[in-house]
DNA sequence: GCAGATCTACTCGGATAGGTGGTGTCCGAGTGCCTTGGG
DNA sequence: CCCAAGGCACTCGGACACCACCTATCCGAGTAGATCTGC
């Protein structure tokens, strides 16, 4: 159970673009920059998001990528369902039918307990995320941290 | 974010052998066939749980594998990090402090918040698992089931 | 008939190939800005 | 000086290799029980 490593470029890129003022664009080579990061793998991700409605992308110069959304109303497991699929990571296959044990249609009226409780646990995870939205985050940041990277994403790469 | 097939299964197999009497022993083989799953690859995931503490291995006739706790203190949690790890599915590789818009040392004293609300989304999926142990999954399946399940895995493969 | 050594069959355990999906890279299509020429 | 058309540079978007991990399999080490021999 592993995470695609994009899923933190990818929080931060959003949170990165919530500082933003409305309607500033950063594109995928400024934001590769900005981290430091392989940027036309950053691009290919950045389009999952796009995909999903969670940005818009322009193209052409001045171009680049922005919220679609305000800040509020996207969370952070909009973010990582988009980067890595909405699957939940155990996939109940009913081996319980199958095989020397295999139990009669009639026994399996009820779900699988063992598949229930990895569903409930996969429930939990995603009420965590969806309880923070980017707005949450952008909140607990020191103050100092928007105009700093307005000013750093801004700047131009030569200079 | 995806755990291994071999998860279900050893789920599954390790709630059947809660099922055994005291002292009796499943083996490898007579597990697969009674899920019809591909005995060599299961009897190697088996090994995860023999290293883990959760199962104890005897070798030779008769032999096979038996919990080596009791089914009320081996928790759900256990057996999955045992099969697939217990590192969390989110790294965080501080990428805050790279890049063009690397963060001073000075403003990291605290933890990323991105990676503390990931953090607490995988306590809240390991506290669901840790809450329910192989006794509660036992206790949960249909009264005939314990019987049936020791007279099948204790028939001789020929008859 | 009984005890001990041997032998066998069965078990786990680790080392060895193959397939799928994340990782990384490239080039093409489209668009807004800048330049340039005319009115 | 103002406007419009053309060119251009910059952007995203999708298609193409590479590598690691899960999946699958095999064979060898070790042991408990059954067997056979000697007393």
């Amino acid at each position: 159970m592993k995470l695609p490593v994009s899923t933190e470029w990818l929080l931060h890129c959003a949170t990165t673009l919530a500082l933003l003022d409305a309607g500033d664009t950063a594109s995928a080579a400024r934001l590769a920059q900005y981290y430091d990061l392989p940027a036309p793998y950053l691009a290919k991700q950045l389009q999952s998001l796009v995909r999903a409605g969670i940005l818009s992308a322009t193209t052409g110069p001045q171009g680049g990528f922005r919220l679609a959304r305000p800040a509020g109303e996207i969370t952070l497991l909009e973010i990582v369902e988009a980067v890595d699929g909405a699957r939940s990571p155990y996939e109940c296959r009913e081996i319980r039918r199958q095989g020397a044990g295999a139990l009669p249609a009639e026994s399996c009226t009820e779900p699988c307990l063992l598949a229930a409780k990895m569903a409930e646990a996969h429930e939990a995870w995603r009420q965590t995320l969806v309880a923070s939205s980017l707005a949450d985050i952008v909140a607990g940041l020191p103050a100092s941290t928007p105009d700093r990277t307005r000013r750093i994403i801004g700047a131009t790469p030569g200079g």
